[in-house]
DNA sequence: GTGAAAGCGCTAACAA
DNA sequence: TTGTTAGCGCTTTCAC
């Protein structure tokens, strides 16, 4: 005899009210629902959620999916997630597809696993077919692009806007950008956002302080550290670089080192993202803050949304630029 | 009509024969076999996980638990666990209770969900009660400590005694501890090797050079600086300091700087974990290096092993010292 | 070597 | 207000 039909017997019901006083999903009488209750503990009774996801046909059951977990932006986000997640009784799996040869294989088993929503919170065009199989397969999807689904992004034409704003201020013509990733496959509104930047302040527009990303795209230490050497070995003759996120930016603050450059003295340096380890750096990096708690918890109630067929908006979260004294007067001509 | 039925019946055989073809479970004669792939392929036919599950009771799903996902250290490891598990048909979701108030819920959950097998990470008292009841339900655990399933972690007496041989070598005597997380709750092994090998090199033993972490336990930069500064207004003479992760030693850099100290003119610096960016800091930092891969490579196949009822035993897998810049020659009386 | 049928633990009509 | 029952999509004996 089955646990559950223990209980019932325990309390005296039908194992069909078990189901309703566990669900709540009709009125039952308090006595009832008192003996049952106390059934359940008495024998420590929890429901399969496989069993329910079988009839139901959901899952409680999302999934993230990152391209790079080690970048403590996205751990933010995932945390901030799986916090709200648990407050409805999902769960949230944290797919990070970078360490997988992306045949998108693992979104295929999401699939078959019931899963009920998808947050895309990094985008490559790999995903595209797997993700058009889970949005045909009545998967919700809200992602960083609007390729796919609902869209919920970081919106950076504000914070890069100061950002340029107060380069400009403190003398800065010559700004680099160093992407990293893709500018063309996942980067579209970061770098549009930059140019109107350099535009509307009258910047130097050179595409010579351009640094688009190599495959195996990436945004990292070493992309930062191996852009910033490029840029010096171009001649770009930049006053301040504009990294694509804090970890490459770090890496620029190390390569600039290298060179027995000075941060902010001979250059000055924003990252983006403002992790934790922003403010440790030497120096403390500027940067543009991203609301990752934010972040985390509006993609689980858009999902939450969309998964009752609510109507649900594109959300773009407006970021904001953080100076530390990795900037500062331009003191000598661009390097 | 079930997908799964047009299929079988496209291949002219029974649903059960479906089912063997498809999980390899039995003898097909090529021919059917060869019919019921090709049907597959056409109705884009794809098993449904939980179905199986509930027949199975095996859902192919196990978890991993940690504290702090934002430590790189922590990605590292998901990475690779959930990349050998792929290889397996396995997912692997990554909880980071650090963000929960952890009433067990979430343990709860994962035993309700079916889930083969969690590998716990990061251990606190706290996950007690939700460990004892999954692996009484069945599941299979590793963890980082022995009082739950098979022991998976890192031997850090190799290391350590590597450094603390390096670190007499240069004149030091007096070697400081920073713990962030509580010794005596999760940080035994680490601390034990630590202090066998300052007794092995005849080391000062000095409790003054001991910083235990304090609640809430984190060992982020916060801790490793608060650490830092707790160390300088003791007075505690020493000359190096080892931190107990490389965040928290990325901290120690941040409050000496501010001290007005230099690293490692007036005091050497040694981290652990060796996450990417230790070697981009200024200066770079000397670490023990943890075999993250490894790690959770091992963590997955240990699983596995267990799920197959195969024998299975603790695995503690050797750290290395590695000497960078932050560490050099004792030049001054300690600080 | 292949298929028929029972049943995994649950929910949701529908009856009572 | 509560109970009966028919599946959800799959695997797995057990006959054939």
């Amino acid at each position: 005899m089955s646990i559950r039909q223990q209980v019932a017997l325990a309390a005296g019901v039908s194992e069909a009210t078990v189901s309703h006083v566990v669900n709540k999903s009709k009125y039952v009488s308090p006595e009832l629902e008192a003996r049952v209750l106390a059934a359940i503990k008495k024998y420590d009774y929890h429901p399969s959620t496989i069993a329910r996801s079988m009839v139901t046909k959901r899952s409680n059951h999302v999934a993230m999916l990152v391209n790079d977990l080690k970048n403590p932006r996205y751990a933010a986000i995932a945390e901030a997630m799986q916090k709200t997640a648990a407050n409805y009784g999902y769960i949230v799996s944290i797919i990070d597809f970078n360490s997988f040869e992306m045949d998108n294989n693992q979104v295929m088993d999401l699939i078959s696993r019931n899963i009920d929503g998808i947050f895309v919170a990094t985008y490559t065009d790999d995903l595209k077919p797997a993700l058009d199989k889970a949005m045909s397969s009545g998967i919700k999807v809200i992602s960083a692009v609007k390729e796919f689904g609902i869209v919920l992004n970081t919106d950076y034409v504000p914070s890069l806007d100061e950002m340029m704003k107060d380069l400009k201020g403190l003398g800065h013509e010559r700004v680099a950008y160093i992407s990293g990733y893709s500018i063309k496959e996942s980067q579209h509104s970061k770098f549009e956002a930059f140019k109107s930047a350099v535009r509307k302040y009258g910047m130097e527009e050179d595409t010579a302080l351009i640094v688009d990303g190599k495959p195996p795209y990436r945004a990292d230490f070493r992309a930062g550290y191996d852009g910033a050497k490029e840029l010096l070995e171009r001649k770009a003759r930049m006053t301040a670089i504009f990294a694509v996120n804090d970890l490459a930016a770090i890496g620029v603050l190390a390569a600039l080192r290298e060179e027995g450059l000075h941060v902010p003295e001979d250059i000055s340096i924003v990252g983006c993202d403002n992790i934790d380890m922003a403010e440790f750096m030497d120096p403390p990096l500027s940067t543009l803050d991203v609301p990752k708690e934010k972040m985390g918890e509006a993609a689980m109630k858009m999902l939450l949304k969309l998964m009752k067929k609510e109507p649900c908006e594109d959300v773009w979260i407006p970021s904001e630029y953080i100076r530390r004294k990795s900037v500062s007067l331009v003191k000598r001509e661009g390097v």
